[in-house]
DNA sequence: GAGGTCGGTTGACGTTAGTCAAGTACATGC
DNA sequence: GCATGTACTTGACTAACGTCAACCGACCTC
């Protein structure tokens, strides 16, 4: 067994197959190099095999009749993406692109077929694997509904540090213009969103974010959104 | 077989199972009524069941922890709620609350989890489904990003009428306050950017929208959000 | 070393959307 | 009848965010 496909079968897709079932699957896959900004497969053309990221890191994006593009994924070692196009035999939904030198292992959607009608457990697992997609994707749509810029930062960036409490410092894992694009904004935003944290102790030094306190920053982040103000007022007093 | 399952046999979850194995699965559900404004399930509620929406408006909503609601699905008819966390037997990851009047049909979980497991053909057909819904919120995650309100009001009166061309009026399927926190903005926005559409050729009387060209306001929505302006100044030579 | 590009920041300014408050229309209940 | 409540609209004001432009520093190529 290759060292490829040891990274790609601790892939959350196949969480729940057994080591033997998935193996079969993936010893029939190849790997695919895509070097930094490389296009990996476009929106709309027709869905040939999903991806596995095995390193590096890789955006989703949609892409606007008008030329403006929205990022709606940014994925890395583990993730999985084209399978929803590949499953069904459609056209990919989303463009990906590589934002670093990246590797995956490439699945044919014939084989992927062929494993999902025979195998029980594997298609499982994908549901599985969609359910939790699902969740993160109505996690995004609830921070862009309710929640500020300088929220959305924040909740990313407690994305970053899992289950640390007090002082922490993270490192930012992209470049800055893709963190703009992924939360929804533009970079200038980003940037100055970045100041408005400063009050909620947390530094941005090259590319790391320094946060005093996790706990603030949560509280900051869930605040309601109007409440930022009156938190100013709170603080002069 | 009740008129219920009749319903429910045509939902899209089980667009690609033959008739006899939804069949059986259905005949173990029961029905639910909800009226307007009653909850069906809360989020974080361990789940117990999947539900399929046979006639009437439920909403999915998100509550933040500070008490901000964000709308982020709308059924009716044929829609399918609740299977995410009822399938893998965690909690709700929203709550669900009846807009109108609703029917629904009420599957047990274990019953689900039964049928999943046994059957490849009907696991197969929600891993359709979820790639659908999975679709619909990478659609919703791009209108946030990259358009305006209005834009996304365009996008919203275009589903409504399906492939239509030329002139169209179609029938705002639920009150104001509820298509704005879909569209992820407050009433009063709602109301403003619909006059803005009046410049497009729509208008909106009582809970119709009378939209002149179809054409036109695809043009609108699917334009660069900065090129309103332009539009505009262009309008005026 | 000169010139170029790219990522990032900052300032000035305009647009968009949220807030607060008032007001209308249309229900429902007493 | 009148009161109450809810959906919706409008106006005035403010905050948030995008746009345009200038600028800096890092890194590249020639």
């Amino acid at each position: 067994m290759t060292l490829m496909t040891e990274i790609a079968l601790k892939a959350p897709v196949f969480r729940s197959v057994p080591e033997d079932h998935a193996k079969d699957l993936l010893s029939k896959g190849h790997m695919k190099e895509a070097g930094r900004g490389a296009s990996i497969h476009l929106q709309g053309e027709r869905a040939h095999s999903m991806f596995i990221v095995l390193d590096g890191w890789v955006k989703l994006y949609r892409m606007s009749p008008c030329g403006t593009e929205a990022v709606v994924g940014v994925l890395t070692k583990g993730d999985c993406f084209g399978e929803a196009a590949a499953i069904r035999g459609e056209v990919y939904s989303t463009g990906a692109e590589a934002v670093t030198q990246a590797h995956m292992l490439q699945l044919d959607c014939h084989d992927l077929w062929y494993a999902v009608e025979n195998d029980v457990v594997l298609c499982r697992s994908m549901l599985n694997s969609f359910v939790k997609g699902n969740t993160a994707l109505v996690h995004q749509l609830e921070q862009l509904k309710s929640h500020s810029g300088a929220q959305r930062i924040a909740d990313f960036l407690l994305g970053l540090c899992k289950d640390e409490v007090g002082e922490s410092t993270v490192v930012l894992p992209y470049d800055k213009v893709l963190i703009a694009a992924w939360l929804g904004m533009k970079p200038e935003s980003l940037s100055r969103s970045f100041r408005r944290l400063e009050g909620c102790g947390v530094k941005i030094v090259k590319d790391r974010a320094i946060i005093r306190s996790v706990e603030r920053l949560m509280e900051f982040a869930d605040e309601d959104a109007s409440a930022s103000w009156s938190a100013k007022a709170c603080r002069m007093n």
